[in-house]
DNA sequence: GCTAGCACTCCACGGCCAAGAGTGCCAGTA
DNA sequence: TACTGGCACTCTTGGCCGTGGAGTGCTAGC
């Protein structure tokens, strides 16, 4: 993928990750005149501008009207992040502000995640996104009915920090003694995951008296709310003051549009499954690419963190397309980075 | 405090009023012919200009610039405000929806209060705001030591659902034995609210043996994070994409320090602390009234929700001073009736 | 005490012009 | 063939001005 953008030649490629970068500084529309200079390149001006022109005819770069400078269009973005140098140093200042953030270990994941977050977005002064570990392969270490009068709850701790919990009417039969024995009955679920409980618990329904058949139906379904569906849909967000910076030059309504999705999770989540799919490093998502950043003018940059060798939740930061690639990405392959040592060592 | 205005006079007042309805209503300066029309005082727009010019020297209305038309001060809103009838009824549409959310039974009360949140950003197009009942007070049903190899979970549950977990790093010398041991101790505590198992704590821990001493002040530190400090302040928001609508003209930078300020739930919990001090019903607060929605340039309305007698927790939203008070507040007032029911119920 | 009338003020808007930035292209050169 | 200097052209930006309109403040009269 990085290769065949080579087929741009050399010296397209300098003038337009220079465009990028100029246009990523300043804000403003380059020119060929400011490429000549500090490009490096050792040609005029005029040749810039024939380069850029054929640039813009393969859909690199636009021009906001004729007697404008360039800006690169989300085609351009991505030619630039795709033949970014690897070994990227972060900031020194970033670098420490980050080992600082993980020196003071805080034991539960959801917490990290939350100042992760927090973190990113403060770094990169962009948004900071983050979807948590799912609960369907986390074993479960309790689950307890508790009588709390009127009703009971059901509550379910996982073997890596997760709690859930919900609050149901409770059932006509459902007397301290049938309590009891129902929560004695759930002791054999121990160890299973959430989704292996799950079926063992539909099982165990069909085949049990009236009075527990309820009972474990609920327990079912709250194990079913944490693993899937709009009550699992969690996505951590934080640090989108920083998307009404004024620097920023975004429009009320694209702004507008970026907020509300920011907003429901189940969509979010979605989208940040898309853009993540099954990558193993750091991928950016740029405008257009995928329908909903297009439609918010912003691209995002992800990273998945794991535990072992799977895949257990994803981190990430949401910006303008006009954003600077190099350090966010560093940033958030930083960030995963330390989540995915995290991750392992709850897991052993 | 609402008689003190009066001595405005039945006319200026309702010229006050006439003018800060209209400028709600179409964002625009409003001059004395819109007035000497609309307002049915059968009086010619020299008159009201009269009236508009002396309630400029009172300092209710404002002048943009000399030749235009008037806009409320903060005071002026205060006024209208204070002035407001009081069996204002909701909207039918508005009725409808705030019972149907609340038809649906949901029995846990943070979701509660998600859903509240939510229902009031979209019946208001304002931002809603809630801040939940806290801990101190409720009984401690559930008190558990959670053995998760390297670590322990602390787990506290109260009579009203809440549920409160603490990571920690497993203590030397706390074998499996040892974890039973506490955790049968702590089982006195079950009755106790939150503050009084705190302080029994404390003391155990100081007679307690040295494998037992660190544990408990564990579970103490538990329980003190959920009725105070960094970890108690609590605030949850929602809706916050209705305050870039379009239609309000806000400032960027206004904006942006509103919506800084949202974020830091420390501080937002404090702002809400004040304008809600120890009202009973729906309270406005009004632009400088405040230090904090001074800087916002936005007004806050808020009402507390009981359980019996007791105040436990407060709702509210957020919008610019240019805000329809009379809806939001009917709004925030309505919810605020429901909640206070079912906070009441949970209690018994 | 109210009102009609009027002079006055100030903004918003459109047109106009000049300056400047940047392009595209061509003709010339190594 | 590839690059460059030069130049005409385009389009934005900002300032300046004049006009129209909205709204005020004031005064004289009912």
């Amino acid at each position: 993928m990085v290769e065949q953008h080579h087929e741009l030649g050399p010296r397209k490629g300098a003038v337009l990750n220079a465009v990028v970068e100029e246009y990523v500084r300043s804000g403003e529309p380059v020119g060929s005149e400011t490429i000549a200079e500090s490009s490096g390149l050792g040609v005029s001006s005029a040749t810039i501008r024939n380069e850029m022109a054929a640039l813009e005819e393969l859909g690199f770069l636009t021009h906001p009207h004729t007697s404008a400078g360039r800006i690169p269009t989300d085609t351009g973005y991505r030619h630039y992040v795709d033949t970014l140098p690897h070994g990227f140093r972060l900031r020194e200042t970033h670098r420490r502000a980050i080992a600082g953030y993980f020196a003071e270990a805080i034991l539960d994941l959801e917490e990290v995640l939350k100042g992760s977050v927090q973190l990113l977005s403060r770094l990169t002064q962009y948004a900071g996104l983050a979807v948590p570990p799912g609960a369907a392969e986390e074993p479960i270490v309790r689950l307890e009915l508790i009588d709390m009068g009127p009703t009971v709850m059901i509550l379910a701790v996982g073997q890596h920090g997760r709690v859930d919990k919900r609050v149901i009417d409770r059932p006509e039969a459902a007397d301290v003694e049938v309590l009891r024995a129902v929560e004695d009955r759930l002791q054999s679920l121990r160890g299973l995951t959430y989704l292996d409980a799950q079926a063992r618990l539909l099982k165990l329904a069909a085949e049990a008296s009236v009075s527990h058949h309820d009972l474990l139906l609920h327990v079912a379904e709250t194990l079913r709310t944490a693993t899937q569906g709009e009550g699992a849909a969690h996505v951590v967000v934080g640090g989108v003051s920083n998307l009404t910076s004024e620097a920023q030059v975004w429009r009320r309504q694209t702004l507008r549009r970026l907020f509300e999705t920011l907003e429901r999770e189940q969509e979010m989540l979605q989208v940040l499954q898309d853009v993540t799919a099954d990558r193993e490093d750091v991928w950016v998502t740029i405008g257009a690419e995928h329908p909903t950043t297009g439609d918010w003018e912003a691209s995002i940059v992800t990273a998945p963190f794991k535990a072992g060798d799977a895949t257990v939740g994803t981190i990430g930061v949401v910006g303008p397309t006009r954003m600077d690639y190099l350090s966010a990405m560093a940033s958030v392959r930083a960030v995963a980075k330390r989540l995915s040592e995290i991750a392992t060592e709850h897991e052993a």
